[in-house]
DNA sequence: TCTTCGTGACGAACAGTGTTCTCCCATGGA
DNA sequence: TCCATGGGAGAACACTGTTCGTCACGAAGA
């Protein structure tokens, strides 16, 4: 892994060899994007910077403008990069529910694969990006083979997409080895709270903090998927 | 060397007064607060910094750290500002659902009311602050009259609030007066993609670009609490 | 009444951020 | 061989949240 840096000192006639040689592959949209994701899953979301970006090819912030619009622009790649590891199937009108839980589980497991990269997710315009939108489609063609007529299935698109991504969020922002110490601290501050003015929460405080893992968001899926099943007028219980 | 700027000029006796003054009343961290809604207000999320709280005030952005310990902090404050404002009712069992709908529609209306805020409400940690509190206590009082064991309402209490939020910011960021050129660019650039690639999402084009408004959210908050209710054993369809 | 003391106020500064301007120079086509 | 084009990159701009050190003021103690 050698810098840029080392340049200084070197033979006027070596130069022309030192600036073709470290410039491994020139700049490219490509390569910005994989820089921006190697930062996130080894340094968070919060450490990922234009000048952070640079860095990591080399160069400086200002030389990613040239292929990149914005940093909002860098993360929509960097999301629809994600994106591409999800597996896709055709939709089977015979399983189409769990077809469609697989693949927001996926989803969830792919934003979750990136450290807290699911922010990027929540903060994001509506998804513009092709495989952000082979993802819709995908979906889409399931709940329409579930019998959903086009509002409902254009409605129910969204209403998943939302779901997972948020609850990746919020399971990444709590996430990592301090999940234990992070509800631990909870859980005590529900014990100093009044009991008179909260006696839900205080008393219903080992289930409200209870597993911020996959059981809940397993739980929300079902409610979600079930309910979008009773949407089709022939058999929904 | 004389510090401050705006008293060159002045006689001295007047010092005292003229500093004395203009600070109409002393900084507080509910004025702080206060302050802050109001650039929510009317400039939106974005333009909510520290110093131009403290410009609102008089003052400067260091000023501010005497009562709020940070920015993070201080969005929690506002959020629970805007909590307090947010109507309750005991939990009744013969219309528990028709409570929590309305509790929640109540809390988007009034994220909505200040402009941009809803993004505040997803970024922010659990809620902890007295109001917020108040409302998951309320909600959780009438998942448990409606009949739901612990962990469910627990769970429930989330996902409705997770819900409610994110769509609450979703809503916001498409919202104001530009709605309809908003949806209608989506609806242009649908037209655009390939459609051999894309024939769901072409052909859905409009059933996916209307209405990003009340009825949306209706929509999920019906799949939502019916499918709350469902999960209570006695009676749900 | 005079003096000390603690605390809120606050200007300046620090370490960042995204983005743009402007120049430099290597490369490809004529 | 010459020139134009366009990517690379340093510096700068206008910000951000936060901290430091100083300063003035009101209250308590002598």
């Amino acid at each position: 892994m050698t810098s840029a840096a080392p340049r200084s000192g070197w033979p006027e006639h070596w130069r022309d060899k030192a600036k073709a040689a470290p410039r491994r592959q020139p700049l490219s949209r490509e390569r910005i994007v994989e820089a921006a994701l190697r930062i996130v899953d080894a340094e968070g979301m919060d450490a990922l910077s234009m000048r952070r970006v640079g860095q990591e090819l080399g160069t400086g912030a200002a030389s990613l403008y040239a292929h990149v619009g914005s940093k909002e622009e860098l993360l929509e790649l960097v999301l629809d990069l994600v994106y591409a590891d999800i597996e896709l199937e055709p939709a089977d009108p015979e399983r189409w529910q769990e077809q469609v839980k697989r693949l927001l589980r996926n989803s969830r497991e792919a934003l979750l694969s990136h450290r807290d990269l699911a922010k990027a997710a929540v903060v994001a315009n509506v998804p513009v990006t092709p495989h952000a939108m082979d993802i819709a489609e995908t979906m889409l063609a399931m709940l329409r083979a579930g019998g959903l007529d086009e509002q409902t299935a254009a409605y129910g698109v969204d209403l998943l997409g939302l779901y997972t991504t948020a609850t990746a969020f919020e399971a990444s922002t709590r996430g990592g080895a301090d999940t234990q110490e992070f509800t631990g601290r909870i859980r005590d501050y529900f014990a100093t709270i009044p009991a008179e003015r909260y006696p839900m929460i205080t008393s219903m405080a080992v289930a409200l903090t209870r597993n911020v893992g996959e059981e809940r968001f397993e739980f929300g899926l079902d409610i979600l998927v079930a309910g979008l099943a009773r949407q089709v007028p022939d058999g929904g219980a």
